[in-house]
DNA sequence: ACCTGAACACCGTTCAAGT
DNA sequence: ACCTGAACACCGTTCAAGT
């Protein structure tokens, strides 16, 4: 990958890509420079050191969430779409955004999203206190859910499993929670399309701050 | 610390407080051994090697979240007392949280808190998918919380200052978002009282699950 | 202006050896 | 059963030296 000079970006490119797939912790400056065919230290020349290199990181996934282009017909819709745009966005690139998180720049990422919120809230009537509640509540939604997600695809064999745990047949203390509410242990025991989920809870949410 | 004879239980508690105060890229095998005044090698015939530490630790944090006793005269109080005691543990060990979350333990983790809930749900006279829906709201509720306020703390001068991304007086793409309506401009703009923000929001939304 | 290898102070881990 | 130091293969970083 990138044969040819050796360039900041190109240095950037092949870090980030190499966080994508493997996770913060793969980026050495070793396998880093092993990637890019070159010297260890003419790394060094082009982003000065490691952390600094992550930080240009960092700073190049906050632009990549500036990119966001609402679709839909009215501000319900749209409101939706940039739910699940910014679902999208966050899921792609999960090791980069917690960098984000790290370096305490999660507002600022957010803050594109917000206002598109904000010309959603205010296309659908919306304003003051209220429109800043949607503004909050959508992006508290998005977040929690692509933690929620995120955790199940890694670990899909639960431990203990699900079932074992809100079904009827387990321990005493475990039948004061459920075990008389066999509805609410399928609810939370059943196999989950987080996607169905995410769009029906954000639809909802969406027609409540709206009504 | 530890003077001792050395023990599992030792060499797990000052990795802890290690951990809890320095984050767990402090907690180098070397500076351990410094801490609980052996050889290096020692702390690995009692914990095995570096990973199985912290795996140790992420069980440790896991059975903390295992105590928990809501307070109140009323369910309704009693759910706000559940997620008050919830981001109070979350907030008491964020790198420990970070790293059940990062080992897919993050439900196994909220299952206590979960039971409680349900048992309040239940109590309240709310039962199946509308117990099931209160259950994930607040655990929603507390998490997404908990994560921005952590967010903050970190960051207390965001970049660019919020005034300033809210304020009346800036570029014209922020006017389309705010211009026209100062309250909402105020209200996210405005410096935050994270906690009270936090049994509003709690209390707005268990009343609004229970009614 | 850009790239290099040698060298430094770290790191986790293994292992043979002690008691 | 418990602890130790030496040694290994890593790591980020600095620096003097090359072109």
């Amino acid at each position: 990958m990138a044969r040819s000079a050796l360039t900041r970006d190109g240095v950037l490119d092949t870090a980030a890509a190499l966080v994508k797939e493997h996770g913060p912790d793969a980026l050495t400056m070793r396998r880093l420079a092993a990637e890019l065919g070159t010297a260890v230290t003419s790394i060094y020349w082009h982003v000065g050191n490691r952390e600094s290199l992550l930080d240009a990181l960092v700073e190049r996934t906050v632009a990549d969430l500036g990119t966001l282009r609402p679709r839909g017909g009215d501000p319900a819709e749209r409101i939706v779409s940039v739910a699940a745009l910014l679902r999208r966005a966050l899921r792609d690139r999960p090791h980069l955004v917690a960098m984000v998180h790290e370096r305490g720049l999660t507002e600022r990422m957010f803050l594109p999203a917000q206002r598109a919120l904000i010309h959603e809230a205010h296309a659908a009537g919306l304003r003051g206190a209220r429109a800043a509640a949607l503004v909050r509540a959508v992006q508290f939604q998005v977040v929690g859910h692509v933690l929620v997600e995120r955790n199940r695809e890694r670990s899909p064999t639960q431990s203990p499993a699900e079932p074992d745990l809100w079904g009827a047949d387990t321990a005493p203390d475990t039948a004061a929670g459920t075990d008389a509410d066999p509805e609410l242990a399928a609810a939370l025991a059943a196999p989950i399309d987080t996607e169905a989920v995410f769009t029906a809870g954000v639809r909802a949410l969406v027609a409540g701050l709206l009504a």
